[in-house]
DNA sequence: TCGATAGTTCGAAGTTAATCGAACTACCGA
DNA sequence: TCGGTAGTTCGATTAACTTCGAACTATCGA
């Protein structure tokens, strides 16, 4: 379970990690929300292929995944994000979920 | 030659667009010199690879080519973005090179 | 019309990524 | 210690992406 340091932390790696729509809709939800589990964040996919989503995030240095008993608890890094890449995530969390419809 | 409507353009098809190193610098490029043949931005990496990565960036909606003559002028679609990802655009182009050196 | 120049398209090869079942690990409660 | 719950890891499959040479298209100038 590795997080990278801020300054290992790389925006083309950032915007790849958000550029799918599953992860896309996790990163809104848990700023809607500020925190959750896995569980509560898969939409009904498979176990497996959530983690996968979560490793791409979590190597990213897009969120934290702090472990809580038998759960893990996720949380956007928020303040690290806006400090190496101000606006970003603000940008990327304030647009259209499709840019029409 | 196809450039997206603006309805048509869709986040995670821009963030995937930006999401490599020559996209990135060939955006980072753009930004500072307004437009730009295809041949001024190839960084010496062959004319396929460059208009495969030029592709990718127009069918994403980052940015416009234009045919003058013999030459492509490319151009960011700067107020589309703004208009559709407000401060996306400005945060990837202000975000550091690398996220620490 | 011939050549040169600027890019695109095609095709092949190699790489990376997405998906998901199955097996595994870790922790908690009874 | 036995089960259940929460996620991870592994492995296989399929799909998508990157790279780049070669062939192609289009335009300009002589």
């Amino acid at each position: 379970m590795r997080h990278p340091k801020p300054e290992d932390i790389e925006l083309a790696r950032v915007l790849h990690a958000l550029s799918d729509p599953v992860r896309l809709d996790v990163v809104r939800q848990l700023d809607r929300e500020g925190q959750a589990t896995c569980a509560a964040l898969d939409g009904g996919r498979p176990k497996s292929s959530m983690s996968h989503h979560f490793r791409v995030l979590r190597d990213a240095g897009v969120l934290r995944t702090r472990t809580d008993g038998t759960a893990h608890m996720n949380e956007l890094r928020r303040a690290e994000l806006d400090s190496l890449f101000p606006g970003l995530l603000q940008a990327v969390l304030k647009a259209p979920q499709r840019s029409a419809g």
